[in-house]
DNA sequence: GTCTATATCCAGATAGAC
DNA sequence: GTCTATCTGGATATAGAC
C-alpha cells in the first residue's frame, strides 16, 4: 500500500540506513514541529509557522511528512514516549518502595524541567482526541496501552505488598498511590501558567518553587504511607 | 463605548432585569458553546457545531455574541469562575486545617464529578493562551489574579501555623501543601483519558476509581502532614 | 430576532518549474 | 530536494430579506 512505485512524490521510509547528511532538513522540520505543536496544540498549530521556524517552505513539509495530521501524530507519539520512558525505568529498578518513590520523584521532576511543556501538551491532546490515544500508544510501544498500566501497577503492587508485610507501610490500593505520586509530580507542570498567574510568580519564581518542591516532595509522600 | 445608539445591531447588555422569555435562545447558544468549547478547545471548536447543537444558525450566534473570540472568552471566564468558586469557600470556613482539607477534598471532588471536563479545558486553554489568563481572571473577579492566590495562601499559612503550633503538624511551606492537595484532587480529572487508557478503565471503572479516591484521599493527606 | 445567501479570508495541500 | 504559484475547502463573519 505504500512501497509500490507510487506516482506521487513521497520519500520512501524503509528499513535502510538514513541518508548521510540528507536528514538535516527533515530534522529541522521535526524540531520546529515539536516546538509549534507542543506550544499551540494540533488544532492551533500552523504549518506556515513550522515552515518559517524550520527555514523552509510549506511545500517541503508536505514532501517529507505528507500531511499536517501525520506530522502531528509523529510529534505526539514522541511526546507520549518521553513521558512513559521517564516512568518505567525508575519503577522497574530493583529496590524498595521507598527508594523507588524517591528516585522517581527526583528523576521525573528533573526530566520534566528539561521538557516542561510535555505534560500540558500530552494532557491537552489526549483530552481533545481521546479516541486517537489508544492506537497511538499502541504504535509507540507495540503493545496494548493498558498493558503498560497493568505492568506498572503489578510492579507497584509488589512493592506495596512487600512494604506492608514488613510493617513499613499501611495498607493502600496501589493504583491510588500511583495516581497520588504522579499527580504531585506532574500537576505543577500541567498547571504551570495558572499557578504562576495566581501566585504571582515569574519564570525564576516558578523555578524556585520547583526546586523547593523537589526537595520536600519525597518526604511528604513517604510520611503519607507510614503505618 | 458600548451603550451609545450604535448603528450595529447588537443587544444591549445593561444592568436591567433580563427579558422575560427572550433569553431562551441566548441561553441555548451558551449551553451549546459551553459543550463545544470545553470539549474541543477554542482552536478546535466550530461555530457551525455550536449553531447546530443550539438549534439555530451561525448568523444568530454572531448576532448575540459578535465573534467566536468573544464567545470563547465568555465561556472560559465562566469555567475559571467555577474552578475558583469551589476552592475559596472551603478554605474561608472557620475550622482547623484538618477539617478544611477534608471538606475541600470531598467538596471539590464532588463538584468536579458534576463538571468533569472543566479542569482539562481550563488547563488546556491556560496553556495555549497564557497571556490572556491574567486579564480574564481579573475580569472574572475584579481583582489582580495574584490577589486570589495571595488570599488563599494567607489563609493556608494561618491554618498551618496554628496546626504546627499545636503540635499536630510538622512544619511545611503552605504553598507546597496547597499544590499537593490541589494536585491530588484535580489531576485525575485532568488526566482522565490517559488514566482510563493505560489502566484499561471504562466510564464506570473510572467512576469507581473516583469513589475509592474520595474515600481514601483525606486520610492520605492527613497522614502526610503529621509531625 | 431569525433566517438564507454570500463575502472574505486563511489554512492545508498540490502542481510543476528548477 | 526545494522552490513559487495556485487550487480547494472550510471557517468566520456580514448583508439583507422576512
Amino acid at each position: 500500500m505504500t512501497s509500490k512505485t507510487s506516482s506521487r512524490a513521497r520519500p520512501r521510509r524503509v528499513a535502510t540506513p538514513p541518508p548521510p547528511a540528507d536528514a538535516e532538513v527533515e530534522v529541522r522540520i521535526l524540531e520546529a514541529a515539536r516546538r509549534v505543536f507542543t506550544r499551540y496544540g494540533t488544532a492551533g498549530a500552523r504549518m506556515q509557522q513550522i515552515a518559517a521556524e524550520a527555514g523552509v517552505n510549506q511545500a517541503l513539509i508536505h514532501y517529507y511528512f505528507r500531511s499536517k495530521e501525520q506530522l502531528a501524530e509523529r510529534i505526539f507519539v514522541e511526546a507520549i514516549g518521553k513521558l512513559v520512558q521517564g516512568l518505567v525505568p525508575a519503577i522497574a529498578a530493583e529496590a524498595t518502595l521507598e527508594q523507588v518513590i524517591e528516585r522517581f520523584v527526583y528523576g521525573y521532576i528533573d526530566g520534566l524541567r528539561e521538557s516542561p511543556f510535555i505534560p500540558s501538551y500530552v494532557l491537552s491532546e489526549s483530552y481533545h482526541y481521546p479516541e486517537r490515544l489508544e492506537p497511538l500508544i499502541r504504535r509507540a510501544f507495540g503493545t496494548v496501552p493498558s498493558a503498560i498500566g497493568t505492568g506498572v501497577l503489578a510492579r507497584v503492587t509488589q512493592l506495596v505488598d512487600e512494604a506492608v508485610a514488613a510493617g513499613r507501610m499501611r495498607p493502600m490500593t496501589p493504583r491510588q498511590l500511583l495516581i497520588n505520586v504522579l499527580a504531585m509530580v506532574v500537576f505543577p507542570f500541567a498547571a504551570r501558567p495558572v499557578l504562576m498567574t495566581i501566585m504571582g510568580l515569574d519564570e525564576d519564581g516558578f523555578d524556585q518553587l520547583l526546586t523547593e518542591r523537589r526537595a520536600t516532595l519525597p518526604g511528604f509522600i513517604l510520611t503519607a504511607i507510614r503505618p
